[in-house]
DNA sequence: TGGATTGTGTTATGAGATAACATAACAATA
DNA sequence: TATTGTTATGTTATCTCATAACACAATCCA
């Protein structure tokens, strides 16, 4: 997404319309049981990630922002990110500087994404992270959060 | 490592003397195998990454750089880092945007990482990516390399 | 020995993120 | 329903992290 490659990018395809409407009540519901608030600049880049085909960059946010092209300040647009981190509405993907909805129900903390190389796809998946628990018990580590990034290409970018 | 608390930080002892010597001999080696040059600034910053007890910033490696004092110009060490990154040497740490001395043999472009929020120790894992590059083949994804960064705080810093 | 390749030196600038402080909204409770 | 503590926002400025672009030097190799 937002890459020079030329391939489909089918990774995990934005959200619009009804879908969109379903997924921010969703958040408010989950937000009313964690008594946090889902204010407007937090849904507002909630909606932005979920609109986005791919992963944004925190810059396209603030660009994004405002419904009438104003800019948010930088400020804004990280807290909200902050906040979505938190409760788990967003994943920041390290190796990119960007950011996505989350899209495994309740994945807490924990995140593991496939990333194309070439067309810029982060997909998430479910993680599985029976070993590497293990060796950080082992390793006398209390673990709090897991990330996980695969980098490669993926199967539409690979047949080209 | 370069942190506020008040724990000891064991992850990784930093090398010294002799023990520095035979790291970077070892790496020379591997570098005339792999045809590779390990010219100056690329040793001066393994050399660095390998004296540390814990990750280093990138601009901690320009300060350090001059054994006289002054500092490097950052793409001297940014290219000195791709460089070890490519051949293995070194890794990122994308959470910390900090970078270590590899400490696994053989460990190619795949790390696993214990991050400890409170001391900022850094220790390297061997990486079991069984689970998730089954995850990854069934997505029909192509993987080139993973790093798994694990948060939480170490065996020290939770005896506190 | 000359051309291609790879690496370095240097200047400048782009991208990503946060500190600090003032103000506003909300929640609890007295 | 005024008061107070807490949480969130707005705003300015600045800090940290990373790379583009170009000239020059060293090395490789036909």
């Amino acid at each position: 997404m937002g890459s020079d490659c030329h391939h489909a990018d089918g990774a995990h395809p934005g959200l619009s319309g009804s879908g969109l409407g379903r997924a921010l009540d969703k958040a408010e519901e989950r937000c009313a049981h964690a008594q946090a608030r889902l204010t407007p600049p937090r849904k507002r880049v909630l909606e932005l990630l979920l609109q986005s085909d791919g992963p944004l960059k925190a810059y396209d946010l603030i660009a994004a922002f405002g419904t009438e092209g104003q800019p948010a300040k930088p400020p804004t647009v990280y807290r909200a990110l902050d906040f979505l981190e938190r409760l788990g509405f967003a994943h920041r993907i390290e190796s990119l500087n960007a950011y996505v909805p989350c899209r495994i129900d309740g994945a807490g903390h924990s995140a593991a994404f496939l990333i194309c190389d070439c067309c810029g796809a982060a997909a998430e998946f479910e993680p599985d992270f029976g070993p590497q628990l293990a060796a950080a018990e082992r390793a006398g580590y209390a673990v709090r959060a897991v990330t996980l990034e695969a980098r490669g290409l993926c199967g539409a970018c690979q047949t080209s």
